[in-house]
DNA sequence: GTTAACGTTTACGTTAACGTCAATCTAAAT
DNA sequence: ATTTAGATTGACGTTAACGTAAACGTTAAC
């Protein structure tokens, strides 16, 4: 049942991405698959990493960002300095996260204004056309 | 009271970007300030568009999606057959948007969990630290 | 009247995030 | 044995979104 391991066009075409981009994520850090001989082998560990690079993206991250917050799933934090540091990156990114959030939902709520309007501007179009 | 209108260095230091990023829109076409002689004016329509733009930003939106959606909200679609293609143009948007939002909660979810993971070993760490 | 403070255009530079070859390797199928 | 299908490493190209610097105009203050 072990099978949770990928080539990288399997991933690559799961994902709808390039081989050549799941590389460039390797060049810039975000990604260190295994190698077998000189083909690399990416863990199930590696697709999830992956999910979290590509979500990111959807939501405006750089992939330095990405990095980032990769590097706080990572259960190496051992004193309580280091805990701390990380709480507060923690925090930090929460709060930028809520402002985007504030901001998406303002988006949303002005799409939904713009449908209306149209919607009864389309409305009035059609009450008026003469030609039916 | 028609003091609505602004330099560009008023909406910079507002804004906090730099002129060149204001002038770079208008090479875009994402704004068109009156000109008083040489000297670029820009009125209220033009500060919202402005805050339009770099919302768009914040949520990761290319300059040419937030000029996109700025054409929704001019009220020039005359006739039935645009109006329509908007409605699906904005509906479009929407699902985008929302999409973006349930990524935007996944990764809340996710910092939530780190934060908390993460207070349970500082908790732990101090519970276990002997020097005090 | 000249120096400062702001504005303008033009143009080249930069960074991120890949795209696009080209050359090579390698493993499996015919 | 050799074609074929996927993999690898360079290396250069590209686009978006500005930064940066030079050269110049204008107007308000001293």
């Amino acid at each position: 049942m072990s099978e949770n391991s990928y080539t990288i066009s399997q991933l690559a075409s799961e994902f709808s991405i390039t081989t050549r981009t799941i590389r460039f994520y390797e060049e810039k850090g975000l990604l260190q698959p295994q190698r077998k001989g000189q083909q690399r082998l990416y863990s199930g560990a590696d697709r999830v990493r992956l999910t979290l690079i590509l979500r990111g993206k959807r939501i405006g991250m750089s992939l330095q960002e990405s990095q980032d917050i990769i590097a706080m799933y990572d259960p190496e934090h051992g004193n309580r300095e280091q805990l701390q540091q990380l709480l507060g990156q923690v925090e930090h990114r929460k709060l930028q996260l809520q402002e985007q959030l504030q901001d998406l939902q303002h988006m949303l709520a002005e799409m939904d204004d713009i449908q209306d309007r149209c919607q009864q501007a389309l409305t009035r179009a059609l009450e008026e056309e003469p030609q039916l």
